[in-house]
DNA sequence: CGGCTTTGACCTGCGC
DNA sequence: GCGCAGGTCAAAGCCG
């Protein structure tokens, strides 16, 4: 298993989150230090770059390079909130592209649509980070500018929209970047693994309860 | 045989 | 308008 090692930096880690914290004491993570980002000020994490996700990741890596918490710490994990928009994932509701609509192709992802998304930076010899969820991979894709590929994973639930890429950094292969999208609406598949979902959930209450914010 | 992964094609958005 | 990059689809192949 992957102990995952979260870390907030300096800044965040008061007592913003310290409800949260309560989560990250998974036996799996030991005593995970963790690296929100909220990104509720930074407006432009969403899409004004093309380059967004890339620069998101870069991000992460940027902040978390600074440290050098990563290097005694063996694993390391940021996590950034996407608090980007509430908007409505419109495909996702019905991903099933019919006929008729791949026929009006103007119909098509006539709206890009974003869900908050959370994504976790870890420092782990594998890509996947058991979640406790089903997941099944979609796509995978060349990054600009990284080495690695970005693998796409879709909650394989029914019902179920939740996303999430998987991105080894190309500055630090040691560093894997899960960025989530949505949430989950059902039980962990796999109760007894890393509940990192769980964190997940842990973020959004918290934000939700302006904890973060 | 069913579920999952792989992989090329396709679509969209954005910068130039 | 064109080209590039990101994101998704879906057919084909693989594996248990």
């Amino acid at each position: 298993m992957e102990n995952n090692q979260m870390f907030f930096p300096g800044s965040s880690s008061s007592a913003s989150s310290s409800s949260s914290m309560a989560a990250f004491s998974s036996p799996n993570m030991g005593s995970p230090q963790v690296l929100l980002y909220s990104s509720s000020g930074t407006a432009n994490y969403g899409g004004d770059d093309r380059s967004s996700s890339i620069s998101r990741h870069s991000l992460l890596g940027s902040a978390m390079g600074t440290e050098n918490h990563a290097a005694n710490g063996g694993r390391q994990l940021a996590v950034k909130h996407d608090d980007d928009d509430h908007y409505s994932d419109d495909r996702a509701e019905h991903h099933d592209q019919s006929p008729a609509a791949a026929d009006n192709s103007s119909g098509k992802m006539k709206k890009k649509t974003r869900k908050p998304k959370y994504a976790f930076q870890t420092r782990s010899q594998v890509d996947i980070l058991d979640d406790g969820y089903r997941w099944r991979k979609y796509g995978q894709k060349a990054v600009k500018a990284n080495r690695f590929p970005r693998s796409y994973y879709r909650c394989t639930y029914e019902g179920c929209n939740v996303k999430k890429q998987v991105q080894r950094l190309s500055k630090d292969e040691g560093i894997v970047v899960t960025t989530y999208e949505g949430m989950h609406s059902h039980p962990i598949d796999k109760p007894n693994s890393d509940n990192f979902e769980h964190i997940l959930s842990q973020m959004q209450l918290a934000n939700h309860t302006g904890q973060l914010g």
